[in-house]
DNA sequence: GCCAACCGGTTTCTTGTGAAACCATCGGCG
DNA sequence: CGCCGATGGTTTCACAAGAAACCGGTTGGC
């Protein structure tokens, strides 16, 4: 088969989405920091705690997807700006909870409606069906990824 | 409505795009490393001259998406292990063509089959149709991500 | 022809990242 | 109890990334 031959980089699906994940990743970065003064590590932290309940550390590592350094580090500048409180767990001294302050509500406020609209412009030219379509196929491949990579 | 008030991160596209796209390049990088020692922008290049012609650098910058010192870069280390000869341009002093020496088609020869095999391991459970809706929408977001990157 | 603006590519410098080392605390087991 | 391995989180270190400065070389206007 010719295929296995050569490849053609502008239809090889990694670099697909890589770029395209880039391209959209400086995108909002580039408006959550001029309009807000936030990175994007900061804006995810924010979105989890955000959703109300105050969180410990693990989770909001977790459900960022991002590592424990990464986490460390945006919590604390978070922390510097106002926008957060830590405080340490009492059944656990290690442990720290975490929640946005009067002001990070505030700001998150502000932030969601501009992220809906962005995400809103992103996709429109695309039909419901095929957004939902992409949500399981983003799904499955982000699976499968984890997979060969936890058996390596 | 509600949905203008709160955000769901795992339901946001930025994120879940970012969030895959990492994690399989993560898979692939790694993949790359362990057998042929390459990084993933070493690869993009050699993915780019392994289409076959000399190409000038500016012509891999635009191939590969990405910006000229990581090309330069990548390139440089290149050269270094021997994959990829440099001749400065006979009309243009200034620019190089690169090509891919024959040790680096050997390389080559040997890194695409396990690019496809690793893609079709990623890609299995989905239907061809959905390959190329995914494509198509991967496509239209990229699009869309430059237009609101470039007006802004 | 010559100077100035421009262009291709590299180097420098600052910053973000993740791995590994680290520190404090916790829980289990002798 | 009291040690010892595990765990939550921070710091250190080495390195990749991108912005801006830089260095030839080129081109266009006078």
């Amino acid at each position: 088969m010719s295929e296995a031959a050569s490849l053609e980089l502008g239809r090889f699906l990694p670099y697909r989405l890589s770029v395209t994940a880039e391209c959209i990743s400086r995108v909002f970065a580039e408006s959550y920091e001029r309009r807000f003064g936030l990175t994007i590590p900061e804006w995810r932290v924010m979105a989890v705690l955000g959703e109300g309940a105050p969180r410990p550390t693990q989770a909001v590592i977790e459900a960022t997807e991002m590592d424990r350094v990464k986490v460390s580090r945006a919590v604390t500048r978070l922390v510097d700006k106002g926008l957060v409180t830590r405080r340490t767990a009492p059944e656990d001294q290690r442990s720290q909870i975490l929640a946005l302050s009067r002001k990070g509500f505030g700001l998150y406020g502000q932030i969601v409606p501009l992220a809906h609209a962005l995400q809103a412009e992103l996709t429109a030219g695309l039909g419901a069906e095929e957004l939902a379509l992409l949500d399981r196929v983003l799904e499955s491949l982000h699976a499968k990824a984890r997979e060969i990579g936890s058996r390596s």
